[in-house]
DNA sequence: TCTGGGGTCCTAGGACCC
DNA sequence: TCTGGGGTCCTAGGACCC
């Protein structure tokens, strides 16, 4: 008899991540509305990271203002976003992946990875690893189990919580075909609406659309890239080589909005600031910068500059400042980011324009 | 109730060069 | 007197993801 070791792609993704991880570490919330956000203080301008089931039942979600979700679930605790206790939950669930017997690992954010396998039975690779990481972890996944990245991806939606759910070329029209396109992981409310607008509504229908027809809607790659989409189609090899970040950026929103010359400038410097101290502990010469404000109440407006190659932070400093100078006198600032690209290493992620604006 | 912060990639349009 | 045209770089803006 012969074996069918077939390669496979596994998508994992953590169970309510954040708010699992709090829990664990106040294990007197188990079962309370909890909601994690900002610095954890519901008067100030932020929104919901996480909100575990029990909020969600009183209408939180993530993206919430943090305002309107202790509104809404006035008994939730309500705790600040702790980056460094999810970095280190999230670096002991990736060691355990990488533990796992042929796994290839490629990291997509704190909760999420692709694992790469080989195995006649997926489904039972995804059991050993969903108790691998419970084991290691005390946190809970699912797992996605796909023939190409897009479905092993969105497969995991179905499994949720704690679950496992197999989405291959067969069943991939019959479980997805009737869903609205915004169920497609990389479309979005905008790019929905604008194929609603073509009479396209939903995943069968984009996949039976022509690419060619979408070229002018939307572009050379994208066009044909959405038509991919529906399908399901798409790469289906999983990349464990590590991440180099092509920038860093920080950004802020005001508690209250800045009109004051000095203060903003002031603000740009304390943010550059951090920025450089990020980049430095990277090696790599700054070759880009960006700068980014959002006028009260909403508008957004982006200034880039490419630069000469430089490790100097004062040339960097004088340079951004150039931006600043760009700011409309005029307007209240609600919001304003600092960004720095660096140069790539020759063999990073080829085929990528290191020129590239990163807003 | 006004809408965070960290990223990535794509597209359009103008400048510039031959 | 009619304002070629293609390639590449740069800036700004848009969209998406976690």
């Amino acid at each position: 008899m012969i074996q069918d070791r077939r390669p496979w792609v596994l998508h994992v993704d953590l169970d309510q991540f954040i708010a699992a991880v709090e829990v664990l570490r106040h294990p007197e919330l188990a079962g309370k509305p909890l909601i994690v956000g900002g610095r954890g203080d519901p008067t100030e301008r932020a929104v919901v990271s996480t909100a575990s089931y029990e909020a969600r039942e009183f209408g939180v979600g993530s993206g919430m203002p943090l305002r309107l979700a202790a509104r809404k679930a006035p008994e939730a605790v309500i705790l600040p976003v702790d980056a460094g206790a999810y970095t280190a939950a999230s670096e002991q669930v990736m060691t355990t992946l990488r533990a796992q017997p042929g796994a290839i690992v490629q990291v997509l954010g704190w909760d999420e990875a692709f694992i790469g396998i080989e195995t006649d039975d997926p489904e039972a690779y995804a059991r050993r690893l969903q108790h691998a990481v419970l084991e290691n972890t005390d946190l809970h996944c699912s797992v996605g189990i796909g023939d190409t990245l897009v479905r092993a991806k969105v497969a995991t939606g179905f499994g949720k919580p704690r679950g496992v759910f197999r989405l291959t070329a067969e069943n991939w029209l019959e479980v997805m075909g009737a869903r609205p396109t915004i169920d497609l992981w990389g479309v979005g409310s905008k790019i929905s609406k604008r194929l609603a607008g073509l009479g396209i509504l939903t995943v069968a229908e984009l996949a039976s659309t022509d690419p060619e027809s979408l070229r002018a809607e939307f572009g050379p790659r994208m066009g044909p890239w959405y038509v991919q989409l529906g399908r399901g189609d798409g790469a289906s090899i999983v990349d464990d080589a590590p991440w180099v970040a092509r920038g860093h950026g920080r950004e802020t929103t005001f508690q209250q909005n800045l009109s004051d010359r000095a203060d903003i400038e002031q603000a740009a410097r304390e943010l550059l600031e951090q920025v450089l101290d990020d980049v430095a502990a990277e090696g790599r010469p700054v070759v880009g910068l960006g700068l980014k404000v959002r006028y009260a109440p909403f508008s957004t407006k982006t200034f880039t500059k490419k630069i000469a190659p430089t490790f100097d932070r004062a040339t960097v400093v004088g340079k951004t400042m150039e931006l600043v100078e760009k700011i409309d006198r005029d307007r209240p600032l609600r919001l304003l980011g600092v960004r720095a690209e660096m140069a790539m290493p020759d063999d990073a992620r080829e085929g990528h324009s290191p020129t590239r604006s990163g807003w």
